[in-house]
DNA sequence: CGTCTTTGACCTGCGC
DNA sequence: GCGCAGGTCAAAGACG
């Protein structure tokens, strides 16, 4: 693809991100990431992409490295609009984690978030994946009202407030959170459910659903997932389809969990009853509905093997999500500041390095290159830094 | 009993 | 201030 191409491209997703569909944006950038990821991609000399993965006969989607995908994105919940124009610089080179933006000063529990511990809940198969950041003036990015007095939001994220403990709460997490939004092929919808179900990859974690609202402009609901792994997760992911595309499922994760990994029983809670849902007949509206758990496969023919992916949600994580190639952990750390509650970044490696174990050779897993797209703003600096990390 | 989904109500931020 | 839309809460009910 040449440059015209790509900047034609690039206008086709800045549309999109103009038409205020984030979910568009994504899966527009997806598309484009099939496109591209061509033998003919020409990486960059200096840097080069890995070499492409071994075709998934038997996937119904192929997954090839992102391209480098340079989003106009700059999405805010609110009415779809596009908040704040933003300049996106990006690379498709590795970027050690500390670029993604400078260490957070703010002490702020929102913002105890460890690096890669997202990344822990990523579903793997993901072709773009977009990590919005802010840092202690977390409004400026995420809620930018484009108004003065953003830069002294950090201080606010850090200040006592007369709010209830909840309100503030809610407050703070809407001010400050991070998101990345992961991009996947989503199985056909269950038409059982009247549209309202979703069939979501599974991940590491274990997530409870405890929302779904409709969206505007958007047949497809938005479902509210949060971490039930640990009571005080913060870690939250919505789901939703994307209206251009509803065979793309977006995923946007919110906060970071503060624990390894789901607890054992809670987990297998949930994977029995999702798991036994996939196998039990439709004759039980109760098993319809927990087909949509987020602890669901991704689609039965990707479930490919082991026995002992059912028997462990580690494992069902490594069956369904990981890809085949490189597993890579996401370690971008928007907040950049320590945390005393997260993962150490070397439990991430681990994690992957036993997954890649478990699924050393299987040509049908899912490639799983990403691309962490974040953006960080300084207080008192107008402009944002963006930067594409591959995976 | 623990966990889950569902869903209406409520809260919050933002634009006008 | 009002209305809208998104996000969250919490009660109710179901399942194993």
């Amino acid at each position: 693809m040449d440059m015209m191409e790509e900047e034609a491209a690039n206008a086709a997703t800045a549309q999109a991100a103009a038409a205020g569909d984030l979910a568009d944006v994504v899966a527009r950038a997806n598309a484009r990431a099939f496109l591209v990821s061509t033998p003919h991609h020409h990486p960059s000399p200096l840097h080069p992409l890995p070499p492409p993965p071994p075709p998934m006969p038997q996937a119904p989607h192929q997954y090839y490295p992102a391209p480098q995908i340079t989003i106009p994105y700059h999405h805010h919940h609110h009415h779809g609009e596009l908040r704040r124009p933003t300049t996106i610089a990006y690379t498709d080179a590795p970027v050690p984690f500390e670029t993604a933006g400078p260490p957070s000063t703010v002490v702020d529990s929102y913002h105890h978030l460890t690096p890669g511990d997202a990344g822990y809940g990523m579903p793997r198969p993901l072709a773009l994946q977009i990590s919005q950041h802010a840092l202690c003036g977390g409004g400026d990015v995420v809620m930018g009202s484009g108004g003065a007095g953003a830069a002294d939001d950090g201080e606010e994220a850090i200040r006592i407030s007369p709010l209830t403990p909840s309100a503030h709460h809610q407050m703070m997490k809407r001010k400050n959170e991070v998101k990345k939004v992961v991009c996947i092929p989503a199985p056909p919808a269950t038409s059982s459910r009247g549209g309202g179900g979703e069939v979501i990859p599974s991940d590491l974690w274990a997530w409870r659903k405890y929302g779904q609202k409709p969206i505007k402009g958007s047949p497809y609901p938005r479902g509210y997932y949060r971490c039930s792994s640990s009571k005080g997760c913060m870690a939250r992911k919505q789901v939703e389809r994307s209206r251009s595309d509803p065979n793309m499922l977006v995923i946007t994760y919110t906060a970071e969990h503060n624990h390894p990994w789901p607890m054992q029983r809670n987990v297998l809670a949930g994977y029995a009853r999702s798991h036994h849902s996939t196998h039990a007949t439709a004759s039980s509206s109760r098993h319809k509905q927990q087909q949509q758990q987020q602890t669901n496969q991704l689609q039965p023919a990707l479930i490919t093997s082991s026995s002992s992916s059912s028997s462990s949600p580690f494992n069902l994580y490594a069956d369904v999500v990981l890809g085949g190639q490189q597993a890579n952990m996401m370690m971008t750390t928007t907040e950049g500041a320590g945390t005393g509650l997260g993962i150490q970044p070397s439990a991430a490696d681990e994690v992957f390095a036993e997954l890649e174990e478990l699924e050393p050779d299987n040509p049908t897993m899912i490639n799983a290159n990403m691309q962490v797209y974040s953006t960080t703003s300084r207080p008192g600096v107008s402009s944002y830094d963006h930067q594409w990390h591959k995976f």
